[in-house]
DNA sequence: AGCACGCCGACT
DNA sequence: GTCGGCGTGCTC
């Protein structure tokens, strides 16, 4: 681009709505400044500011009939993103069906996409003028001139003020209910209720939902140790608790001939300089950890960066200490997840940003976002994790997204698993990925026997729990070993029934019956968050008389409490009784210290955590939704059972694992009893084959939502059905629906689903758009789910 | 998300 | 006759 011509840049916005407008670049500034990945501001509408990202400077053309805005002023001098992961957005963009700025804005630290900051002009012998965006929009060009000559001569520049001082002090619970506070201080009660709920927030977000006149309350709280306010920043940098609890490192030493097998065929895949996918397949304890390192290793020898992701923060804690001490302390080391503070992942987006030198980031799902330069390998552990997939708000699938940055960077993509996705194994036993086998389990330790229970005709209103279970849970306990009980319900009761009129407590929000909390003495929405005091009067008939239906882990720990001998002790560990930070590592830790004998969990249990004096395990519920519409249901009740059984018995003593099932006769038990999951991959694979599912299809998702209120609702849902539907038949695609969606009604809106079945992507996103070009009604929410996780 | 435009009910 | 409710629609 020529100096002094016009030059229309394009801008993807970083806020609400989103799109990508073509803006003029005031003439002032050298062409050379609007390189794509620069922040800018610009005008929108009548006298409103966005921030905005430049995709493309010489490629924007003015569409016709509108008269082009000036971009109103660069927020930094250099680019803060480059060009190759811009591609990644771009890429992302167009295989969802968004627009670059909707990524942007999901994957974008939310500071640095707002309006946060000031232009600070210094003025000789005064104080510096500060201007605000809105202040620069309503000047005059001549000013704006003036003002970009101070720029340019390095008077003036743009500031970032740190965060006010609430949003950067963390409100923590300390005590579990119930609390010492006297019923009439309802406010501090509805801090404690909130705190409950949502686990740590900062004191802004506290102040936002509860309302300023709740500062005196909160005051309250901290005098009397029931709330602790604390800064942020200690917190971030803040060793992780319960190091001490998780499992001594692998020795990184000495590798197995397998795992140096494996290790070679991935160094000279990293070497070749082509792009290429492995998958390690190996079971618990067969030495992924200790490969995943060596491969971090010689990644960075080669002067490349690494990703090493896990699907859960505890996972992904555990890797991170595992790296500490394979490669010191002094490695470039950095670790990111979700749950991290704001200012947290500001901080690292922009240090990463900024950064050449090669490091290695351990996380989560939303780290593969991080602005890595170069990453020559990228490490997805645990890869059939359900966690890989985002299903809110932008849906992705991280094994997707990481692919594509493999390939544009010439690099590795490793995924490692003992349970394999179907179509990852799929696709090694085709050749398109190549399959790396550890066998042996390198620490020995037995397999556990696996019983399965059959409760189809048990009467398990007293316990949930068969006699064969609780017979063998109480001579466990009578020899003095530990069990584990796993329940995927938490609370006390997941239904509360009226006797005097017949009707179950439930969410005026949602389309779904109230959890009873025993100890929290509430009904609580598991959807949406809503609850309400209990004891109370039934809103239909002012009755008094409730019967609890149905059994959660609270239930259960108390049965449990009251037929065991006193001394044997049962823990609980679910989401409720680890709402306190540090919770749960001293539930864990009294566990393994043997001060109790049963823990009874959700699937929180089933992850990572080793307890080497267990010899029994007991999953309630097996069936885990066999029978769900979900052509993944065995698949993932195959993955969660084989990682269950691992819990028993990986100590000397050999494990006992009792499966209760109200189907006993399905083909999956005998796989899981055996662990074997190649069986259980040519079986599943010839199913899918047969009735056409993934890999030998594409499925998606087309969810529809609107008001309750909305009269006009359920004809727009017809209408746009019947526009999917004459749109799939051109394409060969399969649509079924709309169905309501299993939740029917959530958080106040209807909600509905299409499901459609195509040969490719491509077909659904030409549908998909044929759909949007319809003009849905702006009260319609209408989103895509491609490879939707939750089908439900 | 904001903000303007627009088309119907209770006021000076 | 006007002020203002918030139901659609656009933002380069």
């Amino acid at each position: 681009m020529p100096e002094g011509r016009l030059m229309n840049l394009s801008v993807a916005l970083l806020s609400p709505p989103y799109t990508t407008l073509t803006y003029a670049a005031p003439e002032v500034f050298p062409s050379s400044l609007w390189q794509e990945g620069l922040r800018v501001l610009v005008p929108l509408g009548t006298g409103m500011v966005r921030a905005g990202m430049v995709l493309g400077a010489a490629d924007a053309e003015a569409p016709v009939g509108v008269r082009l805005k000036q971009v109103l002023w660069p927020m930094e001098r250099v680019p803060l993103c480059r060009a190759t992961w811009l591609s990644m957005i771009r890429e992302l963009a167009i295989r969802q069906m968004v627009s670059p700025g909707q990524v942007l804005g999901t994957v974008l630290p939310a500071s640095l996409r707002g309006l946060r900051g000031r232009l600070r002009r210094s003025r000789e012998g005064d104080k510096p003028e500060m201007i605000a965006p809105g202040a620069l929009q309503r000047m005059d060009v001549a000013q704006r001139e003036r003002l970009a000559q101070d720029w340019l001569e390095g008077r003036a520049d743009w500031l970032v003020p740190h965060a006010d001082a609430a949003s950067s002090e963390l409100c923590v619970l300390l005590k579990e209910p119930p609390w010492p506070v006297r019923p009439a201080a309802a406010r501090q009660l509805a801090i404690l209720e909130y705190l409950l709920e949502h686990g740590t927030v900062t004191r802004r977000e506290l102040l936002n939902e509860q309302g300023p006149q709740s500062t005196p309350a909160l005051a309250t709280l901290v005098r009397n140790g029931l709330v602790s306010i604390r800064q942020q920043e200690a917190a971030d940098d803040e060793p992780e608790p319960g190091m001490a609890l998780l499992p001594p490192p692998e020795a990184p030493f000495a590798l197995s001939e397998a795992q140096r097998a494996a290790l070679a065929r991935c160094v000279d895949a990293m070497d070749t300089g082509r792009p290429s996918t492995k998958l390690v397949y190996g079971v618990t304890g067969s030495g992924k950890t200790a490969l995943y390192i060596e491969l971090v290793r010689a990644c960075l020898e080669r002067g490349r960066s690494a990703f090493l992701l896990a699907p859960e923060v505890a996972l992904a804690l555990k890797l991170r200490r595992d790296v500490r001490q394979a490669l010191g302390e002094s490695a470039p080391l950095f670790f990111f997840h979700g749950y991290q503070s704001a200012g947290h992942k500001e901080r690292l987006f922009c240090e990463l940003a900024r950064r050449e030198a090669p490091c290695v980031v351990v996380g989560t799902r939303s780290a593969l976002f991080l602005p890595l330069d170069n990453p020559g390998l990228i490490i997805l552990d645990e890869e059939h994790d359900s966690s890989f997939k985002q299903d809110e708000g932008l849906t992705y699938q991280a094994k997707e997204v990481a692919w594509f940055r493999a390939k544009q960077g010439n690099g590795l993509l490793v995924l490692g698993s003992a349970t394999p996705d179907i179509k990852t194994y799929h696709a090694a036993l085709t050749g398109q990925v190549e399959l790396l086998t550890l066998p042996e389990r390198v620490g020995g330790g037995t397999l556990p026997e696996v019983r399965l229970v059959n409760i189809r005709n048990a009467d398990l209103s007293e316990s949930l729990l068969a006699p064969e279970s609780l017979k063998a849970l109480k001579e466990t306990v009578k020899a003095g070993e530990q069990a584990v009980i796993l329940l995927n319900r938490r609370g006390y009761a997941p239904l509360m029934y009226c006797l005097d009129c017949g009707t179950a407590a439930r969410c005026p929000h949602c389309d779904i019956g109230l959890t009873y909390h025993k100890g929290r003495e509430r009904l609580v929405c598991h959807y949406c968050g809503y609850s309400v005091p209990f004891p109370m009067l039934c809103p239909t008939c002012k009755g008094m008389h409730f019967l609890p239906m149905g059994q959660g882990t609270e239930r259960l720990e108390e049965f449990l409490t009251g037929i065991l001998p006193e001394d044997c002790g049962v823990l609980r560990l679910d989401r409720d009784s680890t709402r306190c930070p540090g919770r749960m590592e001293s539930i864990l830790e009294e566990f393994t210290a043997h001060r109790a004998q049963v823990l009874v969990g959700t699937q929180m249990l089933s992850k990572g955590h080793h307890f080497p004096d267990v010899t029994l395990a007991i999953v309630a519920d097996g069936d885990l939704g066999l029978n769900t519409p979900d052509y993944r249901a065995c698949e993932r009740t195959f993955q969660l059972l084989v990682q269950s059984a691992g819990r028993a018995g990986r100590g000397e003593k050999p494990g006992k694992v009792f499966i209760q099932t109200r189907d006993p006769g399905h083909y999956c038990w005998d796989f899981i009893r055996w662990g074997d999951y190649p069986g259980f991959y040519e079986h599943e694979i010839a199913l899918r084959q047969k009735r056409r599912y993934p890999p030998f299809a594409r499925l998606a998702l087309v969810r529809l939502a609107f008001p309750l209120d909305w009269e006009g609702g359920s004809a727009e849902l017809a209408r746009l059905a019947a526009v999917l539907r004459e749109n799939g038949k051109a394409e060969g695609i399969t649509v079924l629906g709309p169905a309501p969606a299993p939740l029917s009604v959530l958080r106040g809106r209807k909600r509905a689903q299409c499901l459609l079945k195509a040969a490719s992507w491509n077909a659904i996103r030409k549908v998909y758009a044929a759909l949007m070009a319809a003009k849905p009604h702006a009260s319609m929410i209408v989103r895509l789910d491609m490879d939707p996780v939750n089908m439900l």
